[in-house]
RNA sequence: GAUUCGAUAGCUCAGCCGGUAGAGCAUCUCCCUUUUAAGGAGAGGGUCCUGGGUUCGAAUCCCAGUCGAAUCACCA
């Protein structure tokens, strides 16, 4: 690795410090009395007795220096406080090494230091601790990124670069303390929604991410293997048919917050794993489950924010229930003023033309009425809104509605233009189940990438029986980014998925001249590029075992040829 | 996958009529015992994303690529 000059003096630094006897990484505990922001709210000048000594450990985050006495800032997992450390407080011998050696020259920003002292305010007003011990528990080695909030609150020099916070989060979550409440609103999200389905009595399990049979969603799936097994596996791409399984298994509600994996395009809606949490009740239905997630998302939104109102971008959205509800067939006609519920799939597709929805032919019935929902009704639907009873051609899980021909009992629950949740009174009649599996493998034979596979072993489960149940699916990176008002859903992962940062790879010069000659051609014969490099072959070998080894060119023997190839 | 935009010092960015690479913060040296985007004096720091091309000369113009962002498409 290419160490940068400030490298090399961090370095250096620490040498000096164990030269001095001081350790730069100690291992003893180091025992934290208070904390910035419990300083800051609860000091008082006229409760100085309480606050005559306290220990903090932290991040220093900035630094004053004015001679023999400095301010600094301690940055906490709470946040940042200000201290003081004089030279002769510090170091009252003749020894002034500690402040003029350790603190000024050895210590940085970015160091971990414990600090012990007593609460004062400075002329100024501001609540700070004024160093009396002062002790490096880890030197840092690599410079921050230093953004700085003037007086009137602008900030300068800000870490802003997407690419850089995404890929270097433990950097973005030093400098930006806003995305360290992010991702603690996320957090609490999940404990408000685990809290209010485990007080209802549901019981959280575990079911597999590698499975024989991916199903439960229309979705693409990541495929591995299994040595021992010799067998291709796939990752999830939905709980649903595990789930369901433990309902016929005798449990009167399952959930689980699950990571699925889906192999599809990115966006800022889409990370290739995402976080779900499934729910599944027995004796219920899909209007029971409507009442339960107003419940339980409103809840979210109180715990979070104090209040049904959450702002997200330029709008406010109020979950207070109860919510809208719209049946589709009604959603497409507030919006295009067309009645779509009679119409066969020839008149569908004419409809979709008309309103300039893309169709091809792989399209059945459902997916021509999906499509004119989606591209005509979704974004608009900004306040939280139950979209209801589906057609039956694109929910082959859900059952069939108790009164109205061709649809299923399912909604989805809208927000902010995306959906965030899925339900349906869950389809237990196994012969319909069969049937509903057949016709998706007709569609997957019309090209349907997504259409779902029969799985045999879940027919057979419900074959002994599932009782009515209601089944819900809530994807918890979509609502994270609603209730944190995030913009992306790399905002709401702590590390979203990235291409792998280019490997910056010092190659000697005689690989560099060996793959100089390749770019050229791209694929040279082994005998040709060795002689047109003219090294010895000793020295051949070495340069074009380095270039395998950097994975920059590979050697590929045919029947015929003995050929070199970049990568 | 498509289109548009971007990549210059550790960080944020300027330079882009082609002519030896700049600022602020950070870093280093010195001064400064209640400052707060501390201040003052001085110094160092760059494969200008990579590779080709045009040119006497390229950070700057052209081509190809890498990475990223935004919008759109598929999808949760």
């Amino acid at each position: 690795m290419q160490l940068s000059k400030k490298d090399l003096e961090r370095r250096n630094a620490k040498e000096q410090m164990k030269q001095l006897g001081i350790n730069p990484y100690p291992s003893e505990l180091f025992p934290v009395t208070h904390y910035a922001k419990q300083i800051k709210q609860e000091f008082d000048e006229r409760k100085a007795d309480e606050f005559k000594e306290v220990t903090l450990a932290g991040r220093i985050m900035s630094r004053r220096i004015m001679g023999s006495a400095s301010f600094a800032e301690l940055q906490d997992s709470t946040g940042r406080i200000q201290f003081y450390v004089r030279r002769d407080d510090i170091c009252p011998d003749e020894d002034k090494n500690l402040y003029n050696t350790v603190f000024k020259k050895l210590i940085d920003i970015g160091d971990i230091v414990g600090i012990k002292g007593f609460v004062f305010k400075t002329q100024v007003g501001e609540t700070s601790v004024h160093v009396t011990e002062l002790t490096v528990l880890t030197k840092s080695l690599k410079p921050l990124p230093l953004p700085k909030t003037d007086a009137e609150g602008n900030v300068h020099d800000a870490f802003t670069d997407p690419e850089l916070r995404y890929r270097q989060r433990y950097v973005d979550l030093i400098v930006n303390p806003k995305i360290r409440e992010t991702f603690k609103k996320r957090t609490q999200l999940v404990n408000t929604m685990r809290t209010y389905l485990n007080d209802k009595g549901y019981l959280e399990v575990e079911t597999p991410i590698l499975q024989p049979l991916y199903g439960g969603a229309a979705a693409r799936p990541f495929k591995t293997h299994h040595n021992t097994l010799d067998m291709t596996l796939y990752l999830r791409i939905a709980n649903e048919l595990y789930l369901k399984r433990l309902i016929v298994g005798g449990y009167d509600g399952v959930y689980e917050f699950s990571k699925d994996f889906r192999n599809e395009g990115m966006s800022r809606f889409h990370n290739p794993e995402f976080t779900q949490v499934e729910l599944y009740v027995a004796y219920k239905d899909y209007n029971w489950m409507m009442e339960l997630v107003e419940e339980m998302i409103e809840k979210v939104a109180i715990d979070l924010h104090g209040t049904t109102k959450v702002p997200v971008g330029d709008k406010e959205i109020d979950f207070k229930r109860p919510w809208k509800r719209f049946t589709m067939f009604e959603a497409i006609e507030h919006f295009t003023g067309i009645d779509i519920s009679e119409m066969d799939e020839a008149q569908l597709k004419e409809t979709a033309r008309k309103l300039n929805v893309p169709v091809d032919d792989t399209m059945g019935k459902g997916k021509l009425i999906d499509e004119i929902f989606g591209e005509k009704c979704e974004g608009n639907l900004i306040q939280p809104t139950f979209i209801t009873d589906y057609p039956v051609e694109m929910s082959p899980l859900a059952k069939r509605h108790r009164t109205k021909e061709g649809l299923v009992e399912r909604f989805e629950a809208i927000a902010n233009g995306k959906e965030i949740c899925n339900a349906f009174s869950e389809l237990n009649d196994p012969i319909d189940q069969r049937r509903r599996f057949e016709e998706q493998l007709e569609l997957g034979k019309r090209g349907d990438a997504e259409a779902m596979t029969l799985d045999e072993d879940f027919l057979r489960a419900i074959e002994y029986g599932m009782p009515p149940t209601a089944g819900l699916g809530i994807g918890i990176d979509r609502l994270a980014m609603i209730m944190t008002n995030s913009k992306s859903i790399q905002d709401v992962l702590f590390f979203p998925q990235m291409k792998p940062e280019k490997k910056s790879v010092v190659l000697s010069e005689d690989e560099e001249m060996v793959l100089g000659l390749l770019k050229k051609e791209g694929k040279m014969d082994l005998e040709i590029l060795k002689s047109a490099a003219n090294l010895s072959n000793k020295k051949w070998d070495k340069a074009i075992k380095g270039l395998t080894r950097h994975e920059l060119a590979v050697v590929k023997k045919t029947d015929t040829s003995l050929d070199v190839i970049l990568l």
